[in-house]
DNA sequence: TCATGAACAGCATGTTCATCC
DNA sequence: GGATGAACATGCTGTTCATGA
């Protein structure tokens, strides 16, 4: 895990759902970032567009997805990238790593609320 | 809330704890520092000294807390300072905002659970 | 304009240095 | 050496700029 500081960083988090959109396929880098902008929007999250493309660029880097080169038929001729995972197991080795630091960071966070806001009797 | 980006931050993490410090009284800085190492060591977690006095120093120029001298009689004199509550009502109600800042933490952790590593059926 | 990047700036945090008993 | 700070450096993240179709 390296050097474990506080908890997960926004990075690792992101890169767990791009692996997610690899999984399903068909999927874009803004086309990813409104999706999920949507999906949080409740939590009042917001990701930006240069972390999911960070994101993106750190997998592929590290060789936990690959990406192929879509000309997209429209008005315009464009070209995206469509991501998909590559080698199975190594991706599965490095979700339960940062599964791992969810955990730790959620048993982190429990512990304020027990720490600082139980009822204290007497 | 000012905007909200992704989890807690480590600072309001700590003033909070420097806050349980302050009710109980008692405590100064270094000593501080040093139960909450060794609190957090389980969960691979260890504060630094500077994240402790920047937290006891912010909380004390936004007046959650004040401080008093005190002059530790030992093998040689030395200055440290002992932290106590402020106004209890100001202090309640900044407690509450971390708390939903936690809850909101929380909330996205536990959905990154839940959407990637949820058994699929079928 | 949409899509992908990179460059830049700001801020959060860790490491080192300074000062005082 | 213990205690409090500040200065410095690194690193994460958001905003802006650049390029191409």
């Amino acid at each position: 895990m390296g050097k474990s500081t506080f908890v997960i960083k926004q990075r690792a988090y992101l890169k767990l759902y791009m692996l997610h959109a690899a999984e399903k396929g068909r999927l874009y880098g803004l086309q990813i970032l409104e999706e999920l902008q949507n999906h949080f929007k409740d939590l009042g999250y917001k990701p930006t567009k240069s972390e999911i493309y960070k994101s993106l660029h750190e997998l592929l880097k590290e060789g936990y997805v690959v990406r192929e080169p879509i000309t997209k038929e429209g008005t315009e001729m464009q070209t995206i990238y469509i991501y998909r995972l590559g080698d199975k197991e190594k991706v599965k080795a490095y979700k339960d790593t940062i599964k791992a630091d969810i955990d730790r960071s959620i048993a982190l966070l429990n512990r304020a609320l027990k720490d600082n806001y139980s009822q204290k009797r007497g």
